[in-house]
DNA sequence: TTGTATGCGTTATCAG
DNA sequence: CTGATAACGCATACAA
């Protein structure tokens, strides 16, 4: 009993002598068809190995099956751990729900959303998950609103041009509020903050209590990337200041990493010399020594909510129905994380004058 | 100049005057049109927002455009950084050939490879990416082999039915020997190993070389699970024997992360009282303290490697020609990289005796 | 170089 | 419930 290689749903008809409509019926779940015929059909398919072609099904039935995810200006989304924690909540998402997910990795000639057009114009998928990052001009979104390819957006709140599509929301504020008031409580009046994002609501409070509390001093904001070797840097470049922090809250967990490496690198202990906090609580900052206190945020979480929310817009819009608004947004917020990496702000005056070593060695580079 | 929503390639022929052959071709680099006809259609598709329905495309040239990453056996691949890293080199080259990727990340009902079946007998995708465990029954991928969706395998050497499919094969035996004789040199009798694959060659490796240096001692071995939590276990289980090891090897990063916090809540220091040595070389190998000794593989430039050739492969079906063997195999070899978690056993064997306090505290279970 | 007509493998429509 | 047939949107001989 010999496997052709290419068996199509006419060869398979004849075959067992059959219509083609019946086999379609058989592999469509809920179509008028006995229940007998489809356990035929069924069987013999599986006997004879044939399997309905997912791309002429995918034509004429008008999607796709398949899911984007998109990030606009971050091209090395599986390099970022915060990414991949999102996209597994979206794969995951996805693929429960019978959806292949596409990643958009590289950039691409042509300008950021080349591949964005192709998808949406080109209905390569079903819909697309957009990650956008605060201050990315979600007005060059708008273009594609008009498509009938639905979007999801997951952005910060207060974020400009969620109207255009429905949109995941976090609420960053909450958290940033926890970190800084655990910090002033340990007695911290010298708040450093490293951030690879000034305009963001995290940056915002970070301002506004620093402000409030009379301990703003903008010699203690250092901007990088959001990379061990950004963070390490931004610390070094603090720790070498006249005044320096301590304690620093840092915009990522992987800004933390770095920072907490630089720290250590100059010899100081923490928390007892500086504290550290960070943000987005990875699997990673449980694994640092110290453990990283940090603010929780369930970043798989909101890829699958994103997901889910989208499949069930395109899947309102098969049915004829749209129960979902346009501009639905849910909000998903943040949890402070207490751990080893902050302490009380007793010695560091001291300190600050004392330890001052030559850096260590770094092995590597 | 309203946009139309749903533009066909007929109805784009007829607003500008031209056949559909001729909008196709301009879409086609490398068919007979002539340059001025291709401009003009371009830019008149830009205007009007056409974009070539990429499912009509696929299905009319017979492929996909999609490649799959399947990983049998192990379901969380986006959770275990290895795996993503070689994702990442999958979908780079994937990308850059134009190729999107579809990730197989949940365990489906009916069996693992049910949804090989779909991709391969459905012609989901133009090729697939294997990711071989040791131990997995390679021979269950022979019903794929006779279909004419490529394939390839990244598994580790000398792993039985890498004549079944062409493959990338790891060689890992020079890396563990440098790592064990790293060890040896250091003074190191009792070495323990920690693994989550008890039949690759990496373990054979172990139990060799201790055999001929006569270090054997089998209840320095322990499995787990590739997961912080599981190093974490296997070394608290090590550390609790009455006699323990002075140096550890971890079959992957990972473990060693784990051990390496275990370690620390016996409030014993690495390398001083004990040496660690991890296996893969992830971006957190660097990162922990102290940073890890390891043995590095190029995971992503793996995944890239396999990816190239697989779509060499069936680039090289589609223009007739059959230029690669069809068990073409690569090997990809490893490099110790010496940081600080290892050291000499001088002081161990005091240690030994003098070092039992209580375990710290564990604040995250 | 361009246009015409047919095929890609399935689903959906409409009779029976 | 089942079968014939027209879409689905595009690519590609083939003819012009």
């Amino acid at each position: 009993m010999d496997i052709q290689r290419n068996l199509t749903i006419k060869d398979f008809a004849e075959r067992i002598g059959l219509s083609t409509a019946s086999i379609s019926r058989a592999f469509t779940p809920g179509s008028s068809i006995s229940e007998a015929t489809r356990e035929k059909i069924l069987t013999e398919a599986h006997i004879l190995g044939y399997v309905p072609n997912q791309t002429a099904r995918r034509l004429a039935q008008r999607h796709s099956k398949l899911i984007g995810l998109d990030y606009p200006g971050n091209a090395d989304v599986l390099a970022d751990p915060y990414l991949v924690e999102l996209a597994r909540g979206v794969q995951d998402a996805a693929q429960i729900a019978g959806y292949g997910l596409l990643l958009n990795t590289l950039p691409r000639p042509g300008g950021d959303d080349e591949i964005l057009r192709e998808w949406i114009l080109g209905k390569a998928v079903d819909g697309v998950v957009i990650v956008v990052p605060l201050g990315f001009p979600v007005d060059s979104l708008k273009y594609f609103a008009s498509r009938d390819i639905p979007c999801i957006l997951i952005t910060q709140m207060s974020s400009p041009g969620a109207t255009v599509f429905p949109s995941i929301q976090l609420d960053l504020e909450k958290g940033a509020i926890s970190a800084l008031t655990h910090l002033i409580r340990l007695g911290h009046d010298k708040i450093g903050y490293i951030t690879s994002n000034t305009c963001d609501s995290v940056h915002r409070v970070y301002l506004e209590m620093m402000r409030e509390t009379g301990f703003l001093d903008t010699s203690l904001i250092v901007e990088t990337e959001s990379t061990t070797g950004g963070g390490r840097t931004a610390m070094h470049r603090l720790l070498a200041a006249r005044i320096h922090p301590t304690a620093v809250f840092c915009r990522t967990d992987i800004i933390a990493l770095g920072a907490l490496r630089a720290v250590k690198e100059m010899r100081l202990r923490v928390p007892e010399d500086i504290s550290i906090i960070g943000h987005d609580d990875l699997l990673l900052a449980e694994l640092s020594d110290p453990a990283l206190s940090t603010v929780r945020i369930d970043t798989a979480k909101i890829g699958r909510l994103a997901t889910e929310q989208l499949i069930k817009r395109f899947q309102a819009k098969a049915e004829g129905t749209h129960p979902i608004s346009h501009t639905t947004s849910t909000c998903v917020g943040t949890e402070l994380i207490i751990r080893s990496s902050t302490g009380p702000a007793i010695a560091s005056s001291a300190v600050q004058h004392i330890r001052r070593h030559e850096p260590m060695p770094v092995s590597v580079l």
